[in-house]
DNA sequence: AAATGACACAACCGCCGATGA
DNA sequence: ATCATCGGCGGTTGTGTCATT
């Protein structure tokens, strides 16, 4: 990016296309241009508006940035949710991730896969397509922001927790789960912002189709979220984590600031969970018993737990 | 306090499909 | 049928910020 040349303001530059970061002036002028004319047509919009960028990078300004709904701020851990869901069914298809997060845009998904969770895969040598890490998504990563989920349901309501909840399959198969609640929606989350998006029955039909991994969608008759089998299974394991009968899981923290919904550090508070949830650790790869009291330094996950699971996929 | 590195994110690039002349 | 233009998408890069040494 060649900012010092772009931002040159010198008259020899005036018929030239600027570059770069956009300035609070620019930004007033495209807003105010599609205050005024709408979106759309944007080499159009480039040449009248007067601004001297590309209708291209005036689009994406406008998309990723100044478009009054665009939302700011850190991914809830439902959003998260939902994007590790989608992702493993659609793969690296942003816009159509971002159609079913409102006020997020594909450039912001892309984003968030890439430093943060391709980082994760790269520290474990793992591809994020593999087989290796959907599992590690799905058994370590996904439970885990489950309960924060559950973590920020609870602290805006009364405890609910093991409420027994009802799922549809996304095969049609009723089950319920006691996952605690899943606080999709209603009042025990706020989730004006964060809600899911429901899909048409066309896309539903459409998913049904092509869908031969998960999904989360909602029935629109009932509110009831709509999982396929193995989400189903990823919530039952996350019920069998928690669950008092087996001891509870402490967190050490991971705070970046009050409102980052990171991933915090995870550690079992007891061996004997580790062993009756059967953690994929054989005895011959147990990693040092200090596994489950060690201050992790890894950001997200542990690394070393999820290179001992890695390993055992391969 | 300065240098360095890591990180997050905004912005750009190239490609492709749709559309209209 | 062909070509030009446009919009959209996914991949990549540049830059500012923050943390660490």
């Amino acid at each position: 990016m060649s900012t010092s040349k772009s931002v040159s303001s010198s008259s020899e530059d005036d018929n030239e296309l600027r570059r770069g970061p956009w300035t609070l002036e620019e930004d007033n002028l495209l807003s105010q241009y599609i205050s005024d004319h709408g979106e759309g047509r944007w080499n159009l919009l480039a040449k009248r508006s007067g601004l001297k960028r590309t209708g291209k990078s005036c689009r994406l300004r406008w998309l990723n940035y100044l478009k009054p709904d665009v939302k700011r701020g850190n991914l809830t851990p439902q959003e998260q949710l939902l994007i590790l869901e989608l992702h493993s069914k659609w793969g690296n298809r942003w816009s159509k991730i971002a159609q079913h997060l409102p006020g997020r845009t594909d450039n912001e998904i892309k984003n968030y896969w890439r430093t943060r969770i391709q980082k994760q895969a790269r520290h474990l040598k793992i591809e994020t397509d593999s087989r290796e890490f959907q599992e590690l998504v799905r058994r370590f990563w996904m439970p885990r922001l489950l309960q924060k989920v559950k973590e920020s349901s609870c602290s805006s309501a009364m405890s609910i927790q093991n409420q027994e909840i009802p799922l549809v399959l996304d095969d049609g198969v009723s089950q319920h789960s006691t996952v605690g609640t899943i606080p999709w929606q209603g009042p025990c989350v706020s989730m004006n912002e964060g809600s899911p998006t429901y899909m048409d029955q066309h896309e539903q039909n459409s998913d049904s189709e092509h869908n031969s991994g998960s999904c989360i969608s909602f029935s629109e008759s009932a509110n009831i979220p709509k999982v396929s089998h193995h989400f189903a299974h990823t919530m039952d394991q996350f019920h069998a984590l928690s669950s008092n009968d087996f001891g509870t899981y402490s967190y050490e923290g991971y705070h970046v600031n009050d409102n980052a919904y990171e991933i915090e550090t995870f550690k079992p508070a007891s061996a004997r969970v580790a062993q009756d949830v059967q953690y994929p650790i054989a005895d011959s790869q147990t990693p040092p018993t200090d596994w489950l009291s060690n201050d992790f330094a890894c950001s997200m996950w542990n690394i070393d737990e999820l290179w001992q699971f890695s390993k055992l996929q391969k």
